[in-house]
DNA sequence: TCCCTACTGGGTCAACCGTCCAAGACGGTT
DNA sequence: AACCGTCTTGGACGGTTGACCCAGTAGGGA
């Protein structure tokens, strides 16, 4: 194994970890699986970390704050409405495409959360901080093309993690992505019929 | 404990694990809290089931074949395709708020089944009956209405779906009850959209 | 050369799991 | 009353697997 420092190798570890909880699920993180997976000795995680929540704990966080990083520099302003939210949203698959493994520990995380009492709290984290970041992208739109959205944007907002959410869980199961893309197309055109002119 | 017969006792421990798993996930439905729940002893969980695999087999299929059954006869036809889209929507709804444990099982069988090869095809199997159930009352609204859809009605299904599920997981989360129902009335009104005159 | 830091092979120990057995209790039939 | 098929159950067994730790080793900057 390379020298490395402690904190890179925590990098590592909880790299290796997300990795596993999105293949193989939450039940199968072993500190084991862990430490196979990142190529390091089981012995080097107990130095890294005191416990295996306290690995736990830092992927959560982590995880957290990169949603409201990674959803928020995905706005795209087109001219329009409808296309602004038609490209958004394909940025957004792309991500999802091109990194299923994120989704996975996603809902593995929000399942987990929901009936676990120790991660009490964290699946509203989640969601406060999807429904956050829609807003923001909304709003954003909104500003860019110079309208109003005719509905409360906290509404839309919840709309709009359905829509993402809705089409990325039944793409993880059939893996069928013209559907994926054709749905998210048609939603991208029916909510910006939500888009009035500025008063 | 009451002397019945071993058929009935099976239904009794079938029920009881669908309980466990929707209130504390899969990975925490043993045997033992299987039957703690079903108010059983332990030793009869092996009386009436060869093994766990068994259980858990019977609670899938009679999971699946309940879907095609319950959301099958959830169409509601009214004058306007808005209408019976909102009416069967609010009937759902309705299911979901009745037993939020049933999507909880849902939800936690779809992720369980895509990290666990032994389940390999559940998940796909669930979202199959979904989309062919979405699609059969989509058809049904449209016959009922007398109007055509102007998307393929697999498209439509497949966006029926992402609604509910997007919506029931959202409120899985937050139970948030009024947001859910704002989204569902005001995705009904959209997906109407998508009706044409018949030609 | 020294010493601090990082590394790791090989445990320990306990929890918990699915499964099973052998003995008891019930109730309908003879 | 005796019988017997069916159900009930306390308690245990063997085995897997988990998190965690220790004592010794090696690398590299001062």
């Amino acid at each position: 194994m390379a020298r490395v420092s402690a904190e890179d190798r925590r990098r590592q570890l909880v790299a290796a970890a997300f990795r596993v909880i999105g293949r193989d699920g939450f039940a199968r993180a072993t500190t084991r699986a862990i430490c196979i997976e990142a190529g390091a000795p089981l012995a080097s995680f107990h130095y890294c970390f005191a416990s295996k929540q306290e690995l736990l704990d830092e992927l959560t966080t982590q995880t957290l704050d990169a949603l409201t990083a990674a959803r928020a520099d995905g706005t795209h302003i087109r001219p329009t409405v409808a296309e602004s939210l038609r490209v958004t949203l394909g940025f957004y698959w792309q991500t999802v495409e091109d990194d299923p493994g994120r989704e996975s520990v996603l809902m593995a995380l929000t399942q987990h959360a929901l009936n676990d009492p120790g991660l009490s709290g964290v699946a509203e984290q989640q969601y406060a901080a999807y429904h956050r970041t829609a807003r923001e992208t909304l709003e954003e739109i909104a500003e860019g093309c110079g309208v109003t959205w005719t509905l409360p944007v906290e509404q839309l907002a919840r709309m709009f993690i359905v829509v993402t959410d809705g089409v990325t869980l039944a793409w993880l199961v059939d893996r069928d992505s013209d559907a994926a893309v054709a749905a998210l197309d048609a939603f991208a055109g029916q909510l910006a019929a939500f888009a009035g002119p500025r008063p």
